[in-house]
DNA sequence: TCTCAGGTTTAGGGTCAGCTAAATTACAAG
DNA sequence: CTTGTAATTTAGCTGACCCTAAACCTGAGA
């Protein structure tokens, strides 16, 4: 009698572990198609059982599909809320680095708390004061008010084949040190990175950026995803190609303040 | 075994409840010397049970003292807790009001959700870009960072004698409606306020607010506190205010961007 | 001094989200 | 086709907070 019947309608407020658990679920499910229990609970760093308890949660719900022993997948409203939070995400991280000046290889954390505390109205604010950016600090796309993101897959930085120039594209935000060092070679989104010469056997690679010539190894060079560049003498081709449905800008990836 | 002896030295994070408590809490040991559980209670909306409750954990980790039947009190623990909390509160409302825009009758909501999210790194970034504010957009003075605050007691608008001039100092953030009405008036905090009429019996007020002479209540002039000007006569003060860049103005109250 | 109304506290529960330990299942390797 | 291991789930608990109902103080007035 005191509330109407809108029941699964325009969902309650997600209460922060949740929206947690959305997140890691969503990232997961784009690189390996559905998210197992055990990945689900180190990316949360969360015990395997927690997480089977709070994807019954979540399914009794409606955010995910759960096939028991067989991994889970968001649904189209888990999807929704998701990206609503790793929109949240990116813009503040945006915010804070370019607005308040704060290091790139720290904004990660703060945002991680702020993502659940943050109105709309706020980052719909920030995102004004920031020009409506497409991509965070690190490269990686903000999507839209209404959940489009253009999650176009690219190249890491370790199958550039050698002789080839890139511009780096994007870098996980998760390893503080990680990106420290890579702002101390300046391999940051929007940089250009020639590879010059790789060891075999997994071996050392050795890059070019700007002057310098840093060598690093193959794992850090898998974290780094680039993107070839347009063409350097030729002007136009590139036919639009990737067309997808709903009309995704052609090339992400707008320089950062960087620094 | 496993963690050193540090046990009730630097406080673990305290969660959300906790911070809220602590400020309520705060807040009425100003004003009636202690804080009745059943104020408390509704302070934050909660069921009078509850606050036994928590207070018992509270008193138990040395927030606060706690006398059955009579009331609690901050230890000075629960002092520095609470003045932090208060800090980003009102750090962050002067932060969204004057770089984001946010009309001052909806910041208290969202600085209400980050002050528990926020970092000290955040706030003290906030406060260094606003030139470290020492009053909220609402009049209410911000602790410093190691916990002074500036509580003088002031008179109410109520209280000010007919004829008298005085100047706006501070308003409760809490009611949004009132606070609308308030910026309507110009009665914000800075402005000149003369009180031109009272009727009796706790009838009508008329006061003058630059060439306006707007007619309250009583309760509405008693929740808004005002402070004698200095000295009427003088022509120069009023220098170019809005240019306070990093020192700190001598009587709070800045004026808030307002609308 | 007694009484009782209001404010407080205790008793007994509930939910959320986590944990450990003990099943259970899937699947790859014999 | 059996078996073993790794992944997953179930069972049973814990702690933080919140609630309602019932008992309990306290202080004011009769």
């Amino acid at each position: 009698m005191t509330t109407p019947a809108r029941d699964h309608a325009s969902s309650p407020p997600l209460t922060e572990p949740v929206e947690d658990y959305l997140k890691a679920i969503y990232t997961l499910e784009r690189r390996f198609g559905a998210a197992a229990t055990s990945d689900v609970a180190s990316a949360l760093a969360v015990a395997p059982a927690s997480v089977t308890g709070m994807i019954r949660r979540l399914a009794s719900q409606g955010y995910v599909d759960h096939v028991p022993y067989r991994g889970v997948q968001l649904t189209a409203r888990g999807r929704r809320a998701a990206l609503r939070t790793i929109r949240r995400h990116r813009i503040l991280e945006s915010y804070l680095t370019t607005v308040l000046g704060y290091p790139w290889d720290r904004v990660h954390d703060e945002a991680e708390r702020l993502e659940h505390a943050a109105s709309d109205e706020l980052i719909e604010r920030m995102a004004t004061a920031l020009g409506h950016p497409t991509a965070d600090p690190h490269g990686a796309p903000i999507p839209t008010a209404d959940g489009e993101v253009d999650e176009t897959p690219s190249r890491t930085l370790a199958e550039l084949p050698v002789g080839e120039t890139a511009r780096m594209l994007r870098v996980s935000d998760k390893n503080p040190s990680l990106l420290r060092y890579l702002a101390d070679i300046a391999l940051q989104p929007g940089a250009e990175v020639t590879m010059v010469a790789r060891a075999p056997f997994d071996g050392p690679i050795t890059l070019r950026i700007g002057d310098a010539e840093p060598v690093v190894g193959p794992n850090l060079a898998a974290q780094v995803l680039v993107e070839s560049i347009p063409s350097s003498p030729l002007p136009v081709t590139d036919a639009p190609s990737v067309t997808s449905p709903v009309s995704t800008p052609r090339s992400r990836a707008r320089k950062p303040t960087s620094r």
